[in-house]
DNA sequence: TTCCCTTTGAAGATA
DNA sequence: TATCTTCAAAGGGAA
């Protein structure tokens, strides 16, 4: 298993979420790794062809200067995050050429980002290029606002710092990515952080004109006039950090950092202040910035100030959702307001849920998938992507488990007291209708919709994984295996179906009651034996099946016929051509009459 | 306008 | 401890 992180020190899942593919099914498993290699590498052939066709207009326009900095959406960040990861899928290497100011890498030998003079390794800051890509980046460079104060020493030695990028004793190496240098350019003077893009959880409700109340803790309240704890002028007001959790915060790379043997840092009072105290907010991820600063001379936030003020895209509206009350409580440690907790509690944004792996792998491929595809149902594409997802291999799948963990790494520096919990009942609840006694009601108002599966067209467009497995596109690795250890352990009967994308475990089927859909979640923890079908399941028709365990599709909802009759008809691309060719004896019999109507 | 669908994973809740 | 539930993204579709 990859142990990017080289193992140990991290407690925020660390080692949890690779863990070794089941020993059944090996063969299988490699089988299936190489015909997934072989895959990618079709994709890899179809989207250049693609990305060749739309990258002479798309480098032109990326490479106008970006002058609308304020407005670039942290949520673009992370797209061209993805972007640059999809490049390291498809290529496997860097290809500087498109992107030559965003370099990405996967930072192998972060366990050591200092060097021996205190100044960041070359790939720590490649690493911190990629995450806060306006901290370094001369392709951005030019593109940053020249209202931007930005101090000179943190528009660092990026050239130099790429020019030894290189590859590390891990065979791994370090991997630069070429990113678009669409790189959203912090607009300092609206109070937009540089490291706005480093997480997008969600940029929606991210003016920067208009930090989130809490956020700006110096000024007026435009609503309640409650005056807040001002900031010394050069104090910037974003990131929400808690002070508690600032000055004892753990380094944004202190599962690598501790790995090296190296303390958390704690900041010592009175010290170093940095030009950009938004950076300082995370002190060491200042001097990680910079790598003029050794650790240890960053300052804390001044007394009583959250410092941090950068607006986080993980905050949604506090109009639309409602703060949860242990992030609340957390903040009004530090942050002293006097506004009541009731009306606090209103102005609560939304901190979203940090991107689990598949969300962020999602979040890259699905415009990939769309564009490969025909079908515009998200419900569709996830499937295919999730599909894709069991189909990518173990180093792949790593990458996307490594972003994650930083992620919720970061998440939870960012907001020490937020919980998962406090967002739950933020959204409607769902309809429980997968208890083993969901009364008949509930089935009837789940089976109401017409269900089809999206097989057939995604059969299509997804991977032709399922030439070699019994159980159609199910690759011998079921997500569980690949999973974090934290993840329950997949069933045998998982394991042997894994998938259920296209013929979902009767088990499975049992267990949510012969709801056509997905029961409200447990997709990826329930865990079922039974193979008895029930008589209210869905109208089923076996497919492709072949082995010992038949598998049943699942229709769910009904494709639309345009999505269908073109994904089926008229495959245009060589990856569509290949996926025919590939499916065709699985589909040749039946590829066109999944849709149906449960009976009531 | 709101919810559903669909995926996997993380985390909290519950038995 | 095991299982279940909720939410995260996305956007078309349905109500």
């Amino acid at each position: 298993m990859p142990q990017l992180n080289g193992g140990g020190g991290d407690d925020l899942g660390a080692n949890d979420e690779m863990i070794s593919f089941k020993d059944e099914g090996e063969q299988e498993e490699k089988i299936s790794e190489n015909v997934s290699a072989e895959r990618d590498l079709d994709d890899v052939k179809s989207s250049l062809v693609n990305e060749s066709e739309s990258s002479s207009d798309s480098e032109q326009a990326e490479r106008r200067p970006q002058t609308r900095p304020d407005t670039e959406s942290y949520e673009k960040a992370r797209d061209y995050f993805s972007e640059a990861l999809r490049r390291q899928q498809d290529g496997g290497f860097f290809k500087s050429p498109h992107y030559p100011g965003y370099p990405f890498l996967m930072i192998p030998d972060l366990t050591n980002p200092y060097l021996s003079n205190g100044s960041l390794s070359p790939s720590a800051r490649t690493y911190l290029q990629m995450k806060w890509p306006l901290l370094d980046v001369p392709g951005s460079a030019g593109l940053k606002d020249s209202r931007s104060p930005t101090p000179g020493h943190l528009v660092s030695r990026y050239f130099l710092s790429k020019q030894q990028t290189r590859s590390g004793p891990n065979s791994r190496g370090v991997k630069a990515y070429g990113l678009s240098n669409k790189v959203p350019v912090v607009q300092h003077a609206h109070h937009v952080h540089p490291l706005t893009p480093l997480i997008t959880y969600s940029n929606e409700h991210f003016s920067p004109g208009t930090p989130p109340s809490h956020l700006s803790p110096e000024i007026l309240d435009p609503k309640t006039g409650i005056p807040r704890t001002p900031h010394p002028s050069e104090l910037s007001p974003y990131y929400p950090l808690s002070p508690g959790a600032v000055g004892s915060i753990a380094h944004p790379l202190g599962w690598l950092m501790q790995q090296q043997g190296q303390p958390m840092y704690s900041i010592p009072p009175g010290g170093f202040r940095h030009p950009y105290p938004a950076l300082a907010m995370n002190a060491s991820m200042s001097s990680l910035v910079s790598s003029r600063f050794s650790p240890h001379m960053v300052t804390p936030p001044p007394h009583g100030l959250h410092q941090t003020g950068i607006p986080h895209p993980a905050i949604v509206s506090p109009a639309i959702k409602q703060e949860p009350k242990q992030y609340k409580n957390a903040f009004n440690l530090h942050c002293k307001s006097p506004v009541p907790p009731k009306k606090e509690e209103d102005k609560r944004p939304h901190i979203k849920k940090p991107l689990n792996a598949f969300m962020l792998y999602m979040k890259e491929m699905r415009a990939k998938v769309v564009a490969e595809c025909t079908l515009k149902e998200s419900a569709a594409i996830n499937q295919i992507l999730g599909r894709r997802w069991h189909s990518l291999s173990r180093e792949e799948q790593a990458k996307y488990y490594e972003l994650a963990r930083k992620e919720r790494q970061l998440h939870s520096q960012l907001y020490p007291g937020w919980s998962a919990r406090d967002n739950y009942g933020k959204r409607k609840k769902r309809k429980r209708d997968n208890k083993p006694d969901s009364k008949p009601e509930d089935f009837s108002i789940r089976s109401k919709k017409q269900c089809v599966q999206y097989l057939p067209s995604e059969k299509m467009c997804d991977s032709p994984a399922s030439s070699h497995g019994s159980m159609l596109d199910s690759p011998a690795t079921p997500s569980a295996a690949l999973a974090s250890p934290a993840a329950p352990a997949a069933t045998h009967s998982e394991q042997a179906q894994p998938l259920s994308l296209t013929t979902k475990p009767e088990g499975r089927m049992h267990h949510h009651f012969s709801l056509a859909g997905k029961a409200s979640g447990s997709t990826s923890s329930s865990s079922s034996s039974s193979s008895s079908s029930s008589s209210s399941q869905p109208i089923s028709i076996p497919i492709g099946t072949s082995g010992s365990q038949p598998t049943t599709p699942i229709l769910t909802r009904p494709i639309p016929f345009a999505s269908l009759h073109h994904s089926m008809l008229s495959p245009p691309s060589p990856f569509h051509q290949a996926a025919l060719h590939s499916h065709h004896a699985l589909f040749q019999s039946q590829p066109l009459s999944l849709v149906t109507k449960p009976t009531e």
